[in-house]
DNA sequence: AGCGGAACCTGTCGGC
DNA sequence: TGCCGACAGGTTCCGC
């Protein structure tokens, strides 16, 4: 589900709800969402406070008292819901954490490939050292994203989706953000020039900057913590929209599958 | 090392 | 109406 503008909203949405309330009750609905399920999962969290909450890639990170942290990924459908007690008995309703105040703090996820682990700072650092860069990180210039391209020759899409270098691009954003920059989803990563690296990096700040500004892409099951939609799905130019006018040039959109996943472009605009 | 494909699990939608 | 396959915003693992 969630790519960064989504887990971005989600988290300053929970900052605002969350931020210094007390755990005082855990339910775990279905074990295999908590990661190295150990007994003392509920004892370690249980009557911690969450001091803050911040996102790395699509990681949500949770700090809680007693140097103790959660790292929670939302994976395909995973949300995160804050509700009065007593919570809504719904089916997809993972784990649920009892606050103080008569909140519930819900993970609710249709699938259930969604994860939460409990760890410590180094735990943290260690989980999030693999991620690439923060697509607003000073260090991503096109000459030094140019050297890490140099040794992949798989189509540019793949690698917006890898995390290992840049965090946080998902299936929609890439497909956005290639056709603002008007370069083609299958052309070889290594064959770029640093112009149009330059134009890459620039498109993909435009286009997550925009969604975030809109709070993120609602399309089947993507909501706010207050289940409220966020309004980017209004303003896509490309993702799902096989067929229609190619907003530039008329011609229509193409839908093709790349690495098993659905890719969006033009031909005539993105070359 | 890099790459493509399968797997994880549940729900929905379109075609027959 | 019912069944069946394809597909869904992500990541990891496996074999080549």
């Amino acid at each position: 589900m969630p790519e960064l503008p989504e887990v971005e909203t989600i988290v300053r949405d929970l900052r605002k709800e969350i931020t210094g309330k007390k755990i005082t009750n855990i339910e775990i609905r279905r074990s295999s969402i908590i990661q190295n399920p150990s007994m003392d999962f509920c004892d370690s969290v249980l009557n911690k406070r969450i001091k803050t909450i911040d996102r790395t890639g699509k990681y949500l990170v949770f700090e809680l008292t007693g140097g103790l942290y959660l790292l929670a990924h939302l994976r395909m459908t995973g949300k995160f819901i804050v509700e009065s007690l007593p919570v809504s008995d719904h089916v997809h309703n993972r784990v649920i954490f009892h606050l103080d105040g008569d909140q519930a703090l819900i993970y609710s996820d249709v699938r259930c490939f969604g994860t939460i682990e409990k760890t410590n700072r180094s735990g943290l650092t260690r989980k999030l050292k693999h991620l690439g860069w923060d697509p607003w990180d000073k260090e991503l210039t096109p000459e030094k994203l140019r050297k890490r391209l140099s040794n992949r020759s798989v189509a540019i899409k793949s690698v917006l989706l890898d995390q290992h270098c840049i965090a946080g691009l998902g299936n929609i954003y890439a497909s956005e953000i290639l056709f603002d920059a008007r370069i083609s989803p299958f052309k070889k990563s290594n064959s770029l020039s640093l112009k149009k690296l330059a134009v890459l990096i620039h498109s993909t700040r435009k286009i997550l900057e925009k969604a975030l500004e809109n709070n993120g892409t609602s399309i089947s099951d993507y909501r706010r913590v207050d289940d409220k939609q966020g309004s980017f799905q209004n303003m896509l130019k490309v993702y799902g929209k096989k067929d229609s006018p190619c907003p530039v040039c008329s011609k229509p959109i193409l839908g093709k599958r790349l690495n098993q996943r659905s890719t969006f472009y033009c031909s005539k605009c993105q070359k």
